[in-house]
DNA sequence: ACAGATGCAACAATCGATTGCAATGCCTTT
DNA sequence: AAAGGCATTGCAATCGATTGTTGCATCTGT
């Protein structure tokens, strides 16, 4: 008793599970587990020997049998499917910064995180996180290529909030920004710098680019500008990099407003221009999209597309734990938000 | 047998365990527990039967209790602990650019990950991480200032690797780099673009930021320059900011070259110093410590000290396998190397 | 002093899958 | 034809905690 309290006695073999505590505190095993949740219907006297005798041999309740029996986990899954970009990894910066805000948001609330970047290979891995019993719900980043796939989840699996664009009538419910508007947003910003021959730099298979792209158009075509290039990137950052400078050479002057589809890609062009002696914004205008921590620490910084990832975040998590209770959510589709700096 | 392969039927209630299963295919549930795990013990016929109809009812078995059943979870924790920097949170790029690295390490190897941003407050916040039956294994990113916790557990729980530096007769097993080696490789590159006055920005309560501080006063002590001002700046993103601002205008003119803690807090400064029109590297050199990616993508683009995180996420991954497998392992110190860029 | 109420703890079923061992049936061999 | 071998499958224990129900003992009120 008079050893420091989560010290593991150096002679006693290890308590191994409840009934062997049982055993040495002379009870049946029910009232230890009863006694170890604080519940009331143990003698003070005997629970508090009970949580006296667990401190002191280092004893704490298997989580897994626990979790079995109660068939509750306390655990969200948050998944990266990569369907269409199977180089892509997870440090991603924008997918990052989700996940701190939705790490915060859920760690309050007292449930873990499980990570899984998924490379959808077989056609069921959504089915396969969702049916697997770990997991009280399941919060997706992004669509990827996989639209089928989750609708076809949503339509029997309730606890499933999706980052990403709306479709109508579409099953699953999501929280993500009216990408085209602020593809339109972009557009309007390159356009009044004076801009008049723009382009989008960012791969259009996944929907939100596509998207983003779109409202592009309808600035351009709104200003009477012809359409936009489209210049595709892979989202894998070992090889955007080189991709967006070989873009930079190949158009040559022919673009002088460039929407980036991520802060990721407008940083890279930033740069790629740079080096090659374009000023930004004298020569060419560029702007993200993201607002990601990031954009403001560039020199110069980025104006960017705000898609208030914290709120977004916040949004997730909540609409998961309402579904959860069994309420019916709608989708959320935030407003982007013009955030100009110094790159347009 | 027509339909999609994975849709639910829609007249059939969905099988909920085995048992229900090995009722509807008129076998006991060791069996379809075999035919579903692919044994070749029974019947191919038997078998090929089971599993069609498991498709077929979009049935898979209960993790759960197949973990608490085989007493292994394929799951490994990787956890942050905030002990003296609560407000930090997980979007910090260093965390996130390493768990990417560990994320891909580990997906490839077929385990899941269970992240924890944990706030110290009971003393046995490792314990219950390492005690809970849910976990295979831990990574720990950053000893923050839980060293003893770390010690304690370390003492029996073997599964265990630790990101952070190694102090001469430690049980717990780390990787990481040579920290006051890397202080010191940014002093001597500071001294050799001219600089005289010297300061390290970040927070010394983590024994890493420390050494770094360590390393720096080294190389000023070996070229006879006066110890470096220590300018403490908090690791959260909201406030490091404003913080490292206010340092910028306070000590002047009295440092003309600046070691920052990390590339997170050399971006910050430079940024800072760029709004005041003190130009980096004219006026002041500037380095960080990390190598992120992004420390390449800013402009100018930081002079720094480079970790290889991605090489340090896999021997961490490799070093707990093997301590898994019941080998010794030892702690890595890795050497950084200096990557002269533009800052400095 | 006795019926009924109350407090406390034990018992046993349960969560869902895995797996060693036993049992069945069929085929081969002498 | 009996015995041994092999291929399948069933049975039942097990992982470790939770919890509804039951049973015992003590206390209260009249």
């Amino acid at each position: 008793m008079h050893q420091a309290v989560t010290d593991q006695p150096p002679t006693t073999a290890r308590i191994r599970n409840i009934a062997e505590l049982a055993r040495l505190a002379g009870v049946s095993a029910g009232t230890v587990s009863r006694a170890l949740a604080g519940k009331s219907l143990v003698n003070t006297e005997t629970r508090e020997r009970i949580q006296a005798l667990a401190r002191e041999h280092g004893f704490r309740p298997n989580q897994m049998a626990r979790r079995l029996r109660v068939q509750e986990t306390k655990v969200i899954g948050v998944v990266v499917p990569l369907g269409h970009e199977r180089r892509q990894h997870l440090s991603d910066p924008f997918f990052m910064t989700i996940l701190g805000h939705l790490a915060d948001a859920l760690t309050e609330n007292g449930y873990d995180i499980m990570l899984s970047r998924v490379i959808p290979d077989a056609d069921d891995w959504l089915e396969r996180i969702a049916d697997s019993g770990m997991l009280d719900g399941v919060l997706l980043i992004g669509q990827s290529n996989q639209f089928e796939a989750i609708e076809r989840v949503a339509s029997w699996y309730r606890p499933l909030v999706v980052w990403g664009s709306h479709r109508p009538g579409q099953i699953h419910c999501t929280v993500g920004v009216d990408n085209r508007k602020g593809g339109q947003l972009a557009g309007e910003c390159l356009i009044a710098a004076g801009r008049k021959r723009l382009a989008f730099l960012g791969e259009t298979i996944a929907p939100e680019l596509a998207e983003r792209y779109a409202g592009l158009c309808d600035a351009a075509a709104a200003a009477g500008l012809p359409e936009p290039l489209k210049l595709d990137t892979h989202l894998a950052s070992d090889v955007m990099a080189g991709e967006i400078a070989a873009h930079i050479d190949r158009i040559g002057g022919q673009a002088d407003g460039i929407a980036a589809g991520s802060d990721l890609i407008a940083m890279h062009a930033v740069r790629a221009l740079a080096d090659r002696g374009i000023s930004v914004p004298g020569d060419v205008s560029v702007t993200g999209f993201d607002d990601l921590p990031l954009a403001e620490q560039t020199i110069p910084r980025l104006t960017t597309i705000s898609q208030s990832i914290a709120a977004g975040a916040r949004a997730m998590v909540e609409t998961l734990f309402a579904r959860t209770a069994g309420e019916d959510t709608k989708s959320l589709e935030m407003d982007p938000v013009l955030v100009r700096r110094d790159t347009a």
